[in-house]
DNA sequence: AAAATAGCCAACCGCCTCTGG
DNA sequence: TCCAGAGGCGGTTGGCTATTT
């Protein structure tokens, strides 16, 4: 599967990891952090480059990385949100909960790559099934306010502690939420609900609404994005993907076109 | 049963951006 | 303003596994 194990002439370790090198890893991190990729493996006892570890750590030790296979809701995503970003696998995985941009580019050449680069029109299939291909779709933006759950968030995502000035804005999912068929008819979702001048009429969080929070629980507690909002306004982490494809597909039913 | 081929994915490489001095 | 170092990102590769011939 991987690289067999090997030094180059710097005497640096490459290839595939054992178990060993990644409970080192492993270790260190979660005791001191990674406050110096380049300074850590020799810190940790280990024979690798800063990047290699930065790279096992982010694709495969985090936590939060999810091992396994794709849902269709997250290939239907990764196709939207492709369609939108282009290569920017970043920024799709971090829609994504716990998926990695590596993953995610992986999936994509490997799978929907083929996918998105059928051409719908040249399809002789004129049943529905067809005519409602998430790869057949064009869709429109919308907005999700996602409430993350600690573990979820991923170091690229908005949420994360390091980005938090930036991240005081609005939080959002862009998402394949506007699908647009064949018979003209564009559906339009509404996840959240009300609010006053936002996207989509979602309500928004402001910086204060970040700092108001009291205690030092904020990254251990989910976004809650204003003192009255419903319950239903608020969506974890985990339920983003499944949200949008079950609110696309309730969508598609109803419309029988 | 063996060989060939395709699919998959972890890991590497090099370039780009950001940050601090 | 410039430069160097560190981190981040996307493209590519190597090799194992599964499937087909």
């Amino acid at each position: 599967m991987v690289r067999a194990p090997f030094h180059d002439k710097n005497g640096v370790k490459k290839g595939a990891w054992s178990a060993e090198e990644d409970d080192k890893l492993r270790s260190y991190i979660e005791r001191f952090g990674h406050w110096n990729w380049r300074e850590l493996p020799k810190q940790a006892g280990l024979q690798r480059c800063g990047k290699s570890c930065r790279l096992r750590w982010m694709n495969y030790l985090r936590p939060e990385v999810k091992h396994g296979n794709f849902t269709e809701q997250e290939d239907a995503l990764i196709l939207k949100l492709h369609e939108e970003y282009g290569n920017r696998w970043s920024m799709i995985a971090a829609s994504l909960p716990g998926r990695t941009d590596n993953e995610v580019k992986n999936r994509w050449h490997t799978r929907l790559k083929a996918c998105a680069n059928r051409d719908p029109m040249s399809s002789t299939d004129n049943s529905q099934t067809e005519s409602l291909s998430i790869h057949s779709l064009e869709c429109e933006a919308e907005s999700i306010h996602i409430v993350m759950p600690p573990n979820m968030i991923l170091e690229s995502s908005a949420l994360s502690p390091t980005t938090k000035a930036t991240a005081a804005s609005t939080v959002k999912l862009y998402a394949a939420t506007s699908p647009v068929f064949d018979c003209g008819y564009t559906p339009s979702f509404n996840i959240g609900g009300g609010g006053t001048g936002n996207v989509g009429g979602l309500p928004s969080c402001s910086s204060a609404m970040y700092e108001d929070r009291s205690g030092g629980d904020f990254w251990s507690e989910p976004f809650v994005t204003e003192k009255d909002l419903p319950l239903h306004n608020e969506i974890y982490g985990d339920d983003i993907v499944d949200l949008v494809f079950h609110q696309m597909m309730h969508e598609w039913e109803y419309l029988d076109c």
